[in-house]
DNA sequence: GTCTATATCGCGATAGAC
DNA sequence: GTCTATCGCGATATAGAC
């Protein structure tokens, strides 16, 4: 055929390399596109914008709302949550920990691309808002239930990342929200041990 | 002088006029800038992006900096926090429920708006989160308090935007901060019929 | 202040897939 | 033939360099 059927891909992987070797702000789009042997309309076709090449394939939010219509009608809003990250967690960052820290550190090196990043996360608090409301809860309560679980979400992502590869990134999860709890508890936040709703102990 | 001292006040009027007659969008900086009676470069020297017009003058994280460098050294930090989202109600909402409603409303209509509005959320996460590890708070600690003071900022205040003018914001702080208690002790307040772990019902 | 790069998008033409 | 993905050209606004 006259073209690949994998501009998409190539796209991306151009980009990448590209950052990778002069760095995000430095690549054109054109330069994209020529290593990709495209032109620079198909660019702006498959992306909405230059930043959306890192982001690509994102579909936490998609995940997101799947789980919140297939969870049983009433489980508690919190547990929901954290099964969702535990899934999440195991399913799509589980030994990508390497992977998954490249494309962070180039997130954060670029103003822009923590720019979008913060829209994603907001994209992401929205989709889990909606859910639960879809579920029947309460409009507040759903927006309170989708802030604490993507800042959970997010606090076990940076945590699971600056530490070591071998570490399940679900119990860094569970140890995110012992955190949050102490925080909310007015507990020294810093203590050692949480108490869990099953009463037991669980050491930080 | 020759050019009036208040460019930037000037900008920004001219540009919110237009905002409202025409979208954000639709309206260019050169008009903008013509309105005003300045060069577009002008606009560009007060202003980093077209985007920041609508942020100007937000000085929440260094208003979080100070409260945070000024607060007694031993003070929870849950309680740093509370006082000074009460403050922030107090001195810099109260009284301006509409202006502040006829901003949001801006914001929330342009994609490119909200993106930004994600970043300057993150930006006082992270000034937040500097300021209590500047206080000697171990890092995740650190982290935690910080999301948790910004999404307990952005509950209030979505929550008191949408309510009536007359309610004092402060008050809503409080009732939000009973919220997120209640969905990370597994239950939010206003399920229905949620049995509390002290064994009461808890209507609607 | 002027000049310019580059992101971004609209439009019409075209080339294969089905 | 119709549909979709790509191309090629062009226009414009933002943003930054000199």
């Amino acid at each position: 055929m006259r073209w690949s059927p994998d501009a998409r891909e190539r796209l991306e992987r151009a980009a990448f390399e590209l950052f990778a070797e002069q760095g995000y702000q430095a690549t054109t789009v054109p330069q994209i596109t020529a290593r990709a042997g495209l032109t620079t309309r198909t660019f702006f076709r498959h992306f909405a914008d230059k930043r959306e090449v890192i982001f690509a394939g994102d579909e936490i939010p998609d995940v997101a709302r799947a789980a919140l219509a297939a969870a049983p009608p009433d489980l508690d809003p919190l547990d929901i949550v954290v099964h969702g990250l535990h899934r999440v967690a195991d399913e799509r960052f589980e030994g990508r920990h390497d992977q998954v820290r490249a494309v962070r550190r180039l997130i954060l090196s670029e103003p822009s691309l923590r720019e979008r990043d913060a829209r994603k996360r907001a994209d992401l608090t929205d989709a889990v808002r909606q859910g639960f409301v879809d579920r029947g809860l309460d409009a507040s309560d759903a927006a309170a239930v989708a802030e604490t679980a993507v800042v959970l979400f997010h606090l076990a992502l940076e945590s699971w990342l600056d530490g070591p590869a071998d570490r399940r990134m679900a119990d860094v999860v569970d140890e995110q929200l012992g955190r949050l709890r102490a925080v909310l508890d007015g507990r020294p936040a810093s203590s050692r041990f949480v108490t869990r709703r099953d009463g037991r102990r669980n050491a930080t």
